[in-house]
DNA sequence: AGGATTATTGTAAACGTATACAATGAGTCT
DNA sequence: AGACTCATTGTATACGTTTACAATAATCCT
């Protein structure tokens, strides 16, 4: 193993100064950097991250804690997440919590004692509760959850606006018995159940027993949920799911009791993934800008890193309405059953 | 920041035997053991795993290096990763080389700089070529390509076997011009390549010109590749695609040219992806047994690491022919044109 | 009983780097 | 010219652990 006193030794210099060019301090004559860089350049010195991070007391990884990295959408957080940081000298640990509080801190725990710089990290609604308590004593970055009352930099939807928009096209399109799915561990699900049924309320309709449900973001929950609806003797003329593992599972349910869409069932979800487009027809979703929520996340922690006293900020994005064949309009012959036959 | 010293002062003893209690050595008395475990108690004290890292020389920190988390199946394969490494008390870091040899190069020296006890790696072809020449020296193990005449831990899928098999279904079918897009990034590619070659030949069939396509593995070369053939004049009768991002792109192209699944055009691909059940009809593919890959390339690893002279061991997988709507039989009206009218 | 062996704990050095402080030398000013 | 400043480099310590080695106490054997 080559250290910092090989190169020194090579260089015919002192380990400070080695030190000093590597880690591009100025003040250094460009002789000095020449020589030095010639001695690491020779002996392929490169330097050890892990006595870097003891000594310096700061290292350059970054924790990402996302609840499933199998969901389309945190698969493109974590992508964005990754290519911004590294290409600003950053690593990054990823960690899976499948929305579990307790492998939460156990994670949270992780990463203090990696000393990591900073995390990026969607919380359940229960770490949530009491996520002042647990002070994390590094930067933080809140993503796709949002937290009230608490000093913390996040960026996130604007989820009840999305919700509404959602909703009002399905309802402008006809539809009117709209059944509903939202998951349940993130305050994400809450707030767009609450964009739903402002919307229904602004066109005078309620939101029916046994159509409005909640479950965690799993494909299953998706497919039990709407299995119940659609075999109730009143199906809904719509879903909503809230995203799009919910959705998924829907989508499974309404091949398997072979319903029609959009004419037996329309179908919107939030989270525009690789199915969405594909499937026939295509489904209307709201699109969520992960390349810029991801990139925006960790720029601010990035920022915050840097200058650990700055206010922080909640940057708030809005969801793009993809409209396809999924919600298309009721037909006539639907709306109006007395032109039948 | 309350270290070792501390909890040796609070539990009257030396900071070697609070150590030797977290560290779980024997021959420490269980008195010793109360005594310091009640300090780190009281006292909230979790060790630095810089410090610790350093120190030892040693770290439980797994690097896990794939070229697009986006690719359905390399996600699956980190979650597995994950999930195992966690388990054994191994944290893991993400990198994403975007099938590029630069890259990976970038994050391999990365990984010994952070002192990685070992990583998990799906190189490219270029980067295999010359593998041996970049010595890690770490322990290795490869996943999903193929590595010769080297030394290392690997765990893949018959590759060969799979698409042989998997294009057998397509003949037996009744489809006889068949297309097909292969990855060339990695070795992989080619091997199935091969294993389809090998299937129409043991069924007097050849490959046609311009029906036999090769591209990085995004969905994009997916879709503009079978646009090429579908726009051709002979277009085929099935594609064949060995990765479920070609798979997505040929489907596009299908929708875009209104081809009918699978009266017009069949398609069979690798991989198993949510969408590839969720669309009408639903695909035929090959599903690779990806959380048992992910665990097995972990075992694998961390017996490595605890027994680095250990004799490599290469495990290799089968895959799954799952049979479904979108490779079904050719109709008879197609098969005997006679009959037709 | 006394020496040899073993089990347990303590002392201090080491891991590889960054950095506070000291030291040197080159300008600058009066 | 001498005192003073500032830029540059060197010396040596600190980061928080683990661990080789020393030391002590306990056990065993003849």
């Amino acid at each position: 193993m080559v250290g910092i006193k090989d190169v020194a030794e090579a260089a015919g210099v002192s380990t400070a100064s080695v030190s000093r060019v590597l880690t591009n301090q100025p003040n250094v004559t460009p002789e000095l950097r020449e020589k030095v860089m010639a001695a690491v350049k020779q002996l392929n010195y490169r330097p050890n991250l892990v006595a870097r991070s003891l000594r310096s007391q700061q290292s350059n990884t970054i924790g990402l804690i996302v609840s499933d990295i199998r969901n389309p959408f945190f698969t493109a957080i974590s992508r964005a997440v990754e290519d911004t940081a590294y290409q600003q000298g950053f690593r990054v640990i990823l960690c899976n919590t499948d929305e579990d509080a307790e492998k939460e801190t156990l994670y949270l725990n992780l990463m203090r004692d990696e000393n990591v710089a900073g995390i990026i990290f969607s919380p359940t609604r229960q770490t949530l509760a009491n996520f002042s308590a647990l002070d994390l004593n590094f930067p933080t970055v809140v993503v796709d959850r949002s937290i009230k009352n608490i000093n913390v930099d996040s960026v996130l939807l604007d989820n009840v606006a999305a919700a509404y928009r959602l909703t009002n096209h399905l309802i402008e399109n006809g539809y009117q018995r709209i059944g509903a799915i939202f998951g349940e561990a993130s305050t994400t699900g809450a707030e767009r159940r609450h964009g739903f049924l402002e919307a229904l309320k602004d066109h005078n309709l309620t939101s029916l027993p046994g159509l409005l449900k909640t479950a965690p973001p799993k494909i299953e929950n998706g497919y039990e949920s709407a299995l119940e609806m659609l075999k109730s003797g009143t199906p809904p003329e719509a879903i909503f799911t809230s995203n799009s593992m919910l959705g998924a599972g829907v989508l499974m349910a309404i091949r398997e009791m072979k319903f029609n869409m959009p004419d037996d069932l329309a179908l919107v979800t939030f989270d525009d993934t690789a199915w969405a487009s594909l499937v026939q027809p295509a489904i209307t979703v709201i699109a969520q800008p992960t390349d810029e929520i991801g990139k925006t996340a960790t720029q601010l922690l990035l920022q915050r890193i840097a200058e650990p006293g700055r206010p922080t900020r909640k940057v708030i994005l809005d969801g793009e309405l993809i409209v396809r064949g999924s919600s298309a309009a009721r037909s006539l012959a639907l709306h109006i059953p007395v032109l039948k036959v």
